[in-house]
DNA sequence: ACCTGAACACCGTTCAAGT
DNA sequence: ACCTGAACACCGTTCAAGT
């Protein structure tokens, strides 16, 4: 029974943990290094021992919350709402990994999922629509997932514009499919004559 | 020709202007309220005369950068274009927009152009593809123009991967005409036979 | 191998007080 | 109407030193 003045010892994947659970707590804004550290009972300069830089220790949270998306199977729209569940599964995950993937940290997890399900899909230009089926897909999450947050807390606006996210789950269905190429040109206003 | 001791005095619009200055120069993260009083000569607690918080004043920048966008008259492409480009005006403006839209500060001029070009095009679901279209456009413009700066100062890899933001006007014009109806269903593999 | 302690150069925000 | 000065409660990061 050695009394242990040293009770805190990490390794990278207990402090990526952690992190990790802490950003669903308190959100991106509050993670600082300081709360993580404090969360682990050890000092910040402690966590420069596992990561480099802090923005080091965000990519690997957004190669975490982007490592449960299923890499083949299902068709596109499946496989558009499997990124989009992996990123609304963490507080502000959306925005991690939307500015983590902008500088090229993080492999690009998510976008080969979607071009591979686009080219099963028969799709001749899957690495374009890929490419902006991910941009919709971050754009997209990163805008609701923020809103979410912002009515739970109820800080904002009583509903004065009422549509501006109306509908959200119909603006993503659309959103992919018109993407992956499986939407007819206009919805049905004039049925072409002839 | 008095001596002027306090020379600094400003409103609330040359404080924004000095802001919008500094972030081009300097970029988001390095945008401060003591960097932006130091440019005009002033305490940092003299700019929360003018703006209750730095998310007050973040807001202004935003509809500032949005403002310039043409609201009727093109059509769908062209403004959404229109949208890319002011948000391209700016360093970090694409972030910028993104996150003060997502907290539905800064009213949605830009959704506002992009419904009124798609039912002009005769779109019935004008709505929706407003919504989606602006996801997409918010998104993909963050994601290049953070790819762009990062790219420019040189700090990451040497190109291993070499199309994940491959041909980005192109991603940029099929995922805006996809959006917008404008495409047919599948890139002419297999044509409709009968 | 992993952590402490102290320091450096910063943050956003508040508030009494000045002019 | 607009600003100062001082303070409060924070940041990320470095680095010698400990175990």
């Amino acid at each position: 029974m050695t009394p242990d003045p040293n009770p805190a010892r990490h390794d990278r994947d207990s402090v990526a943990r952690n992190a990790l659970e802490l950003l669903d707590e308190v959100g991106l804004a509050d993670l600082s290094m300081r709360r993580i550290a404090g969360r682990l009972d050890v000092q910040p300069s402690a966590l420069y021992w596992h990561f480099a830089s802090k923005q080091e220790l965000l990519a690997e949270l957004a190669d975490r919350i982007t490592a449960s998306i299923p890499l083949h199977g299902t068709d596109v729209l499946e496989t558009a709402r499997g990124i989009r569940d992996a990123l609304f599964a963490y507080r502000d995950g959306a925005e991690l990994v939307l500015s983590t993937y902008a500088l090229q940290l993080g492999s690009s997890h998510a976008q080969s999922a979607l071009t591979q399900a686009l080219r099963a899909q028969g799709a001749i230009d899957a690495d374009e629509r890929g490419a902006a089926l991910l941009h919709f897909v971050l754009g997209h999450a990163t805008l609701v997932q923020q809103r979410m947050h912002a009515d739970s807390h109820g800080a904002l606006l009583p509903t004065p514009e009422p549509d501006v996210t109306a509908g959200l789950d119909r603006v993503f269905d659309l959103g992919v499919r018109a993407l992956a190429g499986e939407l007819s040109a206009r919805a049905t206003p004039t049925p072409p004559r002839g």
